[in-house]
DNA sequence: ATGAAAGCGCTAACAG
DNA sequence: CTGTTAGCGCTTTCAT
């Protein structure tokens, strides 16, 4: 069954032009008079006209350069390589395409190294980037010059607020904090209460921590449960184990322990006191905090799919090039529970 | 930058012969001294050739027939509705490679109405066939025929053992079983007792509904949880209705249910004694079981994912038809573990 | 501003 | 069995 196709060159004839003209309109490419371009536009909508994106990236066969900007990951801070399975997944999967990925890796902890690689990418011939947006003078700059070259841009792992993005991948924080308190409010009782931790690196981007702990808070607005906070930096640990110690030891009512950020500095001190008193929950599926769901102390962990994030950012990439479409403003990706018995789908290579 | 790309030609080139007898050896379509085709393997492993799947689609331009066996959705039963949003989404991204979709439903419950579509998936010009194998006799004469016209077949949803087909996609039920065990573990106490319920259409298919059971049993062999069990046809409601408010009523240490199948239908039970009492999980997210999941009677919903197994199948027909990739035997799908806050990501359309 | 025409890399039909 | 060749639908260059 050859179901006839119509083509550029059945325009052409229908509006008595030849194929020129018409693929000049189609790309938007000017130089084309006002009268054969209603024509055309015409018979393109008469005919139901769909461009054969095979045919069109066959012959023009162009490389679209990609650059990523994004923290690099350190020992101390594994989750920024976790993107990389889905950077390689969509390489793989859109190699016809010619893409061509540039990494810039920056410190998130260091501004002028940020710095360094948005010069790196106002200064390549881009024809996407797909940033985290830490620092935010920088991002302006790197934006505006996006901007004035028409350049798209996806924010992915953070959203930044008043700025003139494509589209951003991510996580909504303040749901997932949101679902945490749920799920430890599933496993307590109303007189148990809940200690709040955040430990942050002394310069970094705490923007998640803030908005997990708000939405974690408004699910609590409706109970009674009480809720108590720690809040440290990570640059003297033994002084946070000490006071975290101190906290768990006196007040026997808490039972429940969300961890915004720092899981695997809070686990062993639950551990040490008992993991069977306390239901937890912490954020990203680093190996030093799945190390703690699979001994049993830690009991969820919610993941920003990393991988997905950097995936789902590529082939927007490829929605807008290849099949020229244009994207919505934001996807927020689903927020998954993961526990022991699932823990090997959200880990291995199998899915994304 | 233009990365020379390494083509047909070149290999005739390297290899002495015409682009002919090249096509042929990348094909597999035979006509082939062993001579020529020894140096055209070689030519193509040397100069490590990619084919152009742009290229090789466009000049063909092959419809390709894919035929979906699959069991109707019913009013009572809309779960085999889902699915739809999962093909939809394939064949919008597909849709430059003229993929051709044939929806087959038949009735679950009538082996008659199965066996009429097998009729038609062997009567018609197949390129690919895509089923839920419920009735193995069937399934057994369809599957030799597809093995003897080299008709690649997926199975979803439901497995079958010592049977020939090309892959399956679908949930792993034991696993899904015991993670619902250790999420009703979490939120329940040492000598609190749990409730097993199975409800069965008379003459299903239920194999996933042991399957899970198994596996939440699997989990309690360590603990020393009490498991009660009731198990049913829906064929008299009401009798199903009065046993399981009796049993509920009778023993207060349940408090925990856990319902493999039918949990719209234990859910108001629940709730006329009182859902505060109770932890709760079930299957599928239909909108019979997210009204309880809204109300808060039930806890937690493990979805199979059906839109997400559609999608995976008909990409899996992309990767072996336009990429020539070998599928692997099985994709398990992560087990995704849905409630109340989290809910909105899984039943909306943003993602499968 | 428009038309004509040469391919992109591959397939398939046909001739040798 | 092997070589030749005409396109697939579109982009792009060059001439008009």
């Amino acid at each position: 069954m050859k179901h006839k196709t119509i083509g550029i060159k059945d325009i052409a004839e229908r509006a008595k032009v030849s194929t020129g003209p018409v693929d000049k309109v189609l790309n938007n490419r000017g130089g084309v008079s006002k009268a054969t371009r209603e024509k055309i536009l015409k018979a393109i909508k008469e005919l139901g006209y769909k461009p054969n994106i095979l045919a069109s990236n066959l012959k023009s066969g162009k490389q679209r350069n990609i650059a990523v900007l994004i923290p690099k990951s350190t020992p101390n801070i594994p989750f920024w390589s976790l993107h990389q399975r889905g950077f390689d997944a969509a390489m793989e999967e859109l190699a016809p395409f010619n893409f061509n990925l540039e990494i810039l890796n920056f410190d998130q902890n260091d501004e002028n190294s940020f710095k360094t690689q948005v010069d790196r990418a106002i200064g390549s011939q881009l024809d996407g980037l797909l940033m985290v947006p830490i620092f935010k003078k920088e991002t302006k700059r790197l934006l505006d010059h996006c901007r004035s070259t028409e350049i798209p841009v996806l924010f992915f792992d953070s959203h930044v607020e008043d700025l003139e993005y494509t589209s951003f991948i991510g996580q909504h924080s303040e749901e997932s904090g949101f679902l945490a308190a749920e799920l430890l409010d599933k496993c307590l009782t109303r007189n148990q209460k809940i200690l709040i931790v955040t430990l942050e690196e002394k310069d970094g981007n705490h923007l998640h921590f803030k908005k997990r702990e708000a939405g974690f808070n408004s699910f609590h607005q409706k109970t009674n449960v009480k809720l108590l906070k720690y809040e440290n930096t990570t640059e003297n640990l033994e002084k946070v184990k000490k006071d975290l110690l101190g906290i768990l030891q006196q007040d026997k009512d808490i039972r429940g322990v969300f961890v915004t950020n720092g899981v695997n500095i809070v686990m062993p001190i639950v551990e040490r006191i008992g993991k069977e008193n306390y239901k937890s929950i912490g954020y990203d599926l680093i190996d030093q905090n799945i190390h703690f769901l699979n001994t049993g102390a830690l009991d969820f962990i919610i993941s920003q799919k990393p991988a997905r994030q950097a995936y789902e950012g590529l082939k927007l990439f490829y929605e807008m090039f290849v099949r020229k479409q244009i994207p919505q403003k934001d996807y927020f990706l689903p927020i998954d529970i993961v526990v022991k018995s699932n823990l090997k789908y959200f880990s291995s290579h199998i899915t994304l």
